[in-house]
DNA sequence: TACGACTAATCACTTTCTTGAGTATGATGC
DNA sequence: GCATCATACTCAAGAAAGTGATTAGTCGTA
């Protein structure tokens, strides 16, 4: 039940939209939390109807109207009790990991096209989490950002994204290796 | 739709009941897939259904009975169909990280011990990961066992899911640091 | 000898996530 | 001038995942 508390944590740093809220879920907010559009409109209208958040209209001429949410006092309550409450470990879950298991039973070709796949878009993520990096700290280096940063959450948790799309790239690389010099030497298969 | 891909793969080394596939989605299975045995004796009930896997009863005298579980040939075709498909990217998805986007804006000290719980489950996890690891590779070192093993499927998962939980304590004790030192040095929160 | 842990599983239910389609308008590109 | 993209959102249906409780015999231990 925390996809509520992903919605109020980026709602906090600014009104917005749910469809800005859905492109936040697609870069930054996706180091933490992911989900799609449908998704966010349905918990805004949840939150608003329990008044965790509250929007308001905003005509617009040249696009469509637009409801800009924000967090109220009871959502940022409840986002300090959530804050509390312990947490539920988090697991790694990805179809590629099943493949690997298998897939030197099963065959490796599709494998190691998928692993290298994966290491690419590792690699884009990983330049644009760079560029975030940047952005949020400005011109201060990262330890003197983070000693003294105003708001250091959101680089906090792009850490945790640089950190874990770099793993996942190194090891799909090498993984990828692995399977291919086996391919080579052992044709038996 | 992959719990079912999951428990196809773990079922693939060897014939196991349902109790002992949720023991295996708890130590090594989790590093790909996590689960809880209800989920496991539904997906096993809907597998055979599909006839994916088969079963057979076996009559014990001082245990319950047990059904043991093995992966068809259909259930091979759907696993290779399975590995040739895209596989969908893999997200992080944490409770923690989202309390800690909010941290410096709710309170440090709640979040601040759960970074700490997080990492000794995360050390835990690293000794029990090389202690499976080392178990697999038996008596070869790891470049050696990985060229030649026999079955390096479940070793290549155990890498990622070490990596993963380094990353994840590393990456607890120093945000966790970083929200102390904050604490103590401006003191205005 | 009572207590809890282990083996082995099932039932009932709820929440969450995904898929796919649909609406409407203005701006941008070829 | 036609197509596609971007803004902005809604609805419905279904699959997947998660939660909580329950049964019942056996084994070790305090």
């Amino acid at each position: 039940m925390a996809l509520r508390h992903a919605v109020l944590a980026a709602l906090l740093d600014g009104e917005c939209s749910g469809y800005q809220l859905a492109k936040a879920f697609d870069v930054g907010v996706a180091n933490f939390w992911h989900a799609l559009p449908q998704q966010l409109y349905a918990e805004l209208t949840k939150l608003e109807k329990e008044g965790l958040v509250a929007g308001r209209q905003v005509v617009q001429e040249t696009r469509p109207n637009k409801r800009l949410f924000h967090v109220t006092d009871a959502g940022r309550a409840e986002l300090e009790k959530f804050a509390a409450a312990v947490s539920k470990p988090s697991f790694i879950r990805d179809d590629l990991l099943v493949k690997v298991q298998v897939a030197d039973r099963i065959g490796t070709a599709p494998v190691i096209e998928q692993l290298e796949d994966r290491a690419s878009a590792a690699e884009a993520k990983i330049e644009l989490l760079g560029k975030l990096l940047r952005q949020l700290r400005g011109d201060a280096g990262e330890e003197e950002f983070l000693r003294r940063g105003e708001r250091i959450g959101p680089y906090l948790t792009c850490l945790r994204g640089l950190a874990f799309e770099q793993e996942h790239r190194d090891w799909c690389l090498r993984i990828a290796a692995v399977l291919k010099e086996r391919q080579s030497t052992h044709v038996e298969r």
